[in-house]
DNA sequence: CGAAAAATCTTGACGGCGTCAAGTTATGAC
DNA sequence: GTCATAACTTGACGCCGTCAAGATTTTTCG
């Protein structure tokens, strides 16, 4: 907004720095429209520039969200992970926290949520992208070998248990905001966090220390 | 494709059920093309018409998009009850077996699973998309009730129990449908029936019967 | 310093999309 | 058998993503 304004009273022919504004411009054509009515000239429109600039900066559409979703992607894993650090040292505390964090990210950011379990948008075998999606899932790894002392994707029980657990809590984030789960709002209006709680530490490999 | 032949070998002007011609049209599309790509005039093309006849039948592309998701609903929802009972009597079989069958149908029917939960395009107010709906959300609710002996929405412990159940399968479905498991595809080679079992019944209420 | 090269952005065009309006053809009611 | 109506086609509109060509600015380098 406040670049587009400079860039009009100035008539400035070079924007300077659209690429990154550009990728700020995606994220709330995203947020306002939504995965399915995101569209490339409604970018470039919020960005100042004509439909055709975006793409000295970006091949097409779909690299654009691929950026995009890089970022995202970013934040996602650095939300639980902060979540984690803030929980303390119990293991299974952290876990939990992080599950957490992982359906309220979905829930604050429900078209960044989409785009990053898309499948389809993003350009998902871009290298920048796989390492930020590999942190993510490294942390969701970590906190399953914390709690059964051992790396569980070197066994197929593990593996399981690494799946169920991941599926758990993505379960509850997709279904919470595809607003599937009206039956829950009042629950979760009482006590929104020990309901997630509830919903997400009930598939852990071990038996919790305390009521919950 | 017969139809379609019958169709151009006649000449006719009119189609004589092109309604129900355009639901097969619109579930090959969708299946071929996936809910991103889909569209109103590939339906068209496929049933033989020109691209402005399905307005005749569907008011727009949503209105045929609610009608194929209801029938998606249908068929989902007697996947699942018809798992359960060659499930036989024993209640947590039978609630295993129903999730299974959730799963499987997603993995057998990616897009029309896709579009039960995609909240976007069809009209999910519609009154016998609603019924269907509620008839195979019904299953879930009674598996469960048969297992707890109660009536599960009637509490909120209830509520999230369900809550918990249906979002471990259905983040179970999700995940392995939009390929992020890929670390589980040996495991599910090697016995992939005891696998999602095992994803399946880990969120249950009740103890297991036998090993699973 | 200044010209050539490169980068950045605009304008215009193309085909494909969903939808609407108007015209054409078949069906069925009387 | 006529005629209203339903079924379908044709054509148009605006919007979309993308490509090509031209305009403008910045950068490179002789």
């Amino acid at each position: 907004m406040a670049d587009d304004a400079t860039r009009q009273r100035r008539k400035k022919y070079h924007h300077g720095d659209l690429r990154e504004a550009l990728l700020r411009a995606a994220e709330r054509e995203l947020a306002e429209k939504g995965l399915e009515s995101f569209t490339l000239r409604g970018v470039a429109k919020r960005a100042g520039v004509s439909h055709a600039a975006p793409a000295h900066h970006f091949r097409d559409t779909n690299a654009l969200l691929t950026a995009l979703v890089t970022v995202a992607m970013q934040r996602f894993g650095s939300a639980m992970t902060s979540a984690m650090s803030q929980a303390g040292d119990d293991a299974r505390a952290r876990f939990v926290a992080s599950g957490i964090a992982y359906v309220e990210f979905a829930l604050e950011n429900p078209s960044l949520f989409d785009l990053i379990f898309s499948s389809r948008r993003p350009d998902f075998d871009d290298p920048e992208l796989t390492r930020q999606a590999a942190t993510a899932f490294g942390s969701l790894v970590d906190g399953i070998a914390a709690l059964i002392g051992a790396d569980p994707m070197a066994s197929p029980g593990g593996r399981v248990t690494v799946a169920a657990a991941w599926s758990q809590v993505h379960g509850v984030a997709t279904l919470l905001n595809a607003g599937k789960m009206k039956f829950l709002a009042g629950d979760l209006a009482a006590d929104r966090k020990a309901a997630l709680r509830k919903l997400v530490s009930s598939v852990l490999p071990v038996a919790p220390t305390s009521a919950d």
